[in-house]
RNA sequence: GCGCCCGUAGCUCAGUUGGAUAGAGCAACGGCCUUCUAAGCCGUGGGUCGCAGGUUCGAAUCCUGCCGGGUGCGCCA
């Protein structure tokens, strides 16, 4: 019933021109024009070149040959059959046969004022909404956060709030990596330190990793102790236990102090720890044997998959379990698997893991659906993401070569961002210069992230990132306080403009166009998992506003229509800005 | 060897379902501050979309083959 309010007042121009071109297929359909069993996708592009109107359809181009009819001949016979509406103020072919629609300014001007009343700017919840659940950043506990973390944890991040403004009921599982074999070693040096000691060694756990993995290479004895530990570990020995949770529970705390810093909304609520499902993972082996999936190979408990096969053209094993009788990560994705669908009642998991895990969350897909953890409607993802690679082109390392700690890397991004700052000369004073500091460095960090594609690996370089110039953090905050501060100059509360939207010049119209397209972007986000049109998109609303804001005066203009108008469009902009700001897990600031 | 990803301007990157003249930013060059934040705006130059075929009204996009890079492929996660 929203869906219809919406549609009478708000509703996205694309989904209604799609309606009333929908119709008029339908029509030629009845008129025998068109054969009735074509089903046509309906294509409708935003064309780059204004000329070519605000939309434009290839429909004529794609059913000619089904009509039989000449393209530009079968454009002219749709445009005669478009229904009455008050959305179209001219449509009319072009090249081959496209059909460019002009719309009309009413209706822009509508949308306008409905995204200016919206508490979100505009973006209009999904018709059916989903139980999403979704696992992101995930870390290893063994070792302190690294640059390695980075994208999953910002890009799953920006994904979780997308779909939450939609409506969708997300579930955050931050499936941490506290069990397995290294944790042996970590024990083995842990008993050889007293309390105190241990406390302090804890405090960096990139060094005490180190000195552990040191002691295990160095010394044999060392070595048979932590292959020790983790049998008894595993055997749920008292002493290796506690001492087993003291040191994840020290991880965790590093953890939650770096996703505080990056604003990234997992808490230790949504800690679902692989240990978690121990208890499960005979019980999934033992389904699969009763199944009749299961094979021993070499000792080892194996599923062969025909989907996947190895150099030889045979059927490729997952293994649940070892010889030695131990479980692996694969059995652990089962086990979650079924948890997530079953417990959590997901009807959608995605998994935010690097890319180079494609093949093992394949792999998992296919399993679960044949053995039957997963329903067959239950909607699977592995959403992977390519590599952070330093200016040379390879794999991010720190000046010493090797990785690099987040929480160094977060340091260091505020640390440059505040002398940035301090280069400038600002006004400000030292403790608004370190807040600023603070969100610009933090934000240049996400965002160079979340404005790549995905997929691809991207190259982290400070300057570019921290530039005012071009699609970056600092560009996009720098735009919005130029916004608010035209409010703050004025005393003027931005949601409270009384007066209409009136647009004249050339830059006014520019603007416009790109914000009434904010809830279409975000959907776009949402339905590929792609924060990167998001941010694609905040730059042409910021560039746009620039331009506009260099065009048109808005406190000085003095004809109060207009500049009522103008306000409101910065009122949009504002609110525009901020809601995708936010988001993309990135804060804005009122002065800069 | 097989699988997946990638190759677009000097550099960093867009290009959504195959659409019209392939776009931004940086860097280079030239303009614009007595006027709401010039961390900005306006403009100029810059392309064999890795190569070769194919599909079609139309290909950076789809298919095939090659070249180049990344990554993965039995008891780590």
């Amino acid at each position: 019933m929203s869906h219809l309010r919406f549609c009478d007042e708000g509703c996205a121009m694309k989904e209604q021109l799609e309606q009333i071109l929908a119709t008029a297929v339908a029509t030629l359909q009845q008129q025998g024009t068109l054969p009735a069993d074509v089903q046509p996708r309906l294509q409708l592009d935003r064309p780059r070149d204004k000329s070519h109107g605000d939309f434009a359809t290839n429909l004529a181009l794609m059913l000619a040959k089904p009509a039989g009819m000449n393209p530009r001949a079968l454009a002219e016979a749709l445009i005669a059959a478009l229904p009455e509406n008050d959305l179209i103020a001219e449509a009319s072919i072009a090249g081959p046969g496209f059909i460019n629609f002009k719309v009309s300014q009413q209706q822009l001007l509508q949308q306008l004022e409905y995204a200016y009343q919206h508490p979100h700017a505009g973006i209009e919840p999904v018709a059916q909404p989903k139980t999403v659940v979704i696992d992101y950043s995930s870390p290893n506990l063994a070792k302190e956060m690294h640059v390695g973390h980075l994208r999953s944890a910002i890009i799953g991040d920006a994904v979780v709030r997308v779909l939450g403004v939609l409506g969708h009921k997300v579930v955050r599982q931050n499936h941490v990596g506290d069990w397995g074999t290294q944790f042996g070693m970590l024990l083995a040096h842990m008993e050889e330190l007293d309390a105190d000691d241990i406390a302090m060694e804890l405090s960096n756990l990139e060094t005490f990793y180190k000195a552990s993995k040191n002691r295990f290479d160095e010394s044999p004895e060392f070595a048979n102790r932590a292959r020790e530990l983790v049998v008894a570990l595993q055997s749920g020995d008292e002493r290796c236990l506690k001492l087993w949770k003291l040191f994840i529970d020290v991880s965790l705390s590093h953890c939650q102090e770096v996703y505080d810093r990056l604003g990234v909304l997992l808490r230790r609520a949504d800690v679902m720890a692989e240990s978690s499902y121990n208890d499960d993972l005979p019980q999934v082996v033992a389904e699969l044997r009763e199944q009749g999936l299961l094979v021993e190979d070499q000792g080892a408990q194996c599923v062969f998959l025909d989907e996947f096969r190895n150099k030889e053209g045979e059927a490729l094993p997952v293994i649940v379990q070892k010889s030695g009788g131990g479980y692996l990560y694969a059995t652990t994705d089962l086990a979650a698997v079924r948890y997530r669908q079953n417990v959590l009642k997901g009807d959608h998991l995605i998994y935010f893991v690097d890319q180079r895990q494609g093949l093992h969350f394949q792999q998992i897909f296919t399993l679960a659906r044949k053995a039957g953890f997963a329903r067959p409607d239950l909607e699977m993802d592995h959403y992977g993401f390519g590599t952070v690679m330093g200016k040379d082109g390879r794999p991010y390392k720190s000046r010493e070569g090797g990785v690099t700690k987040l929480a160094d890397l977060l340091d260091e991004a505020e640390r440059r961002a505040l002398e940035l700052l301090q280069a400038k000369g600002s006004q400000l004073t030292g403790k608004e210069q370190e807040h600023i500091a603070k969100v610009v460095g933090i934000s240049s960090v996400k965002y160079a992230d979340l404005s790549k594609n995905r997929m691809s690996d991207y190259i982290f370089d400070w300057d570019s990132m921290l530039s005012f110039e071009g699609n970056t953090a600092p560009y996009l905050l720098y735009a919005y306080t130029r916004v608010t501060s035209v409010f703050a100059k004025a005393g003027i509360e931005p949601h409270a403009i009384v007066g209409d939207f009136v647009l004249r010049d050339e830059k006014e119209l520019a603007l416009a166009n790109i914000l009434v397209r904010f809830n279409e972007v975000v959907h776009a986000v949402a339905d590929k998992a792609l924060p990167h049109y998001l941010c694609g998109y905040l730059f042409d609303v910021a560039g746009a506003f620039s331009s506009f804001y260099e065009a048109c005066p808005i406190l000085q203009e003095p004809d109060e229509a207009v500049r009522t108008s103008r306000l409101k469009l910065a009122a949009l902009t504002a609110k525009t800005l901020q809601q995708g700001l936010d988001l993309l897990g990135i804060e804005t600031l009122e002065k800069m």
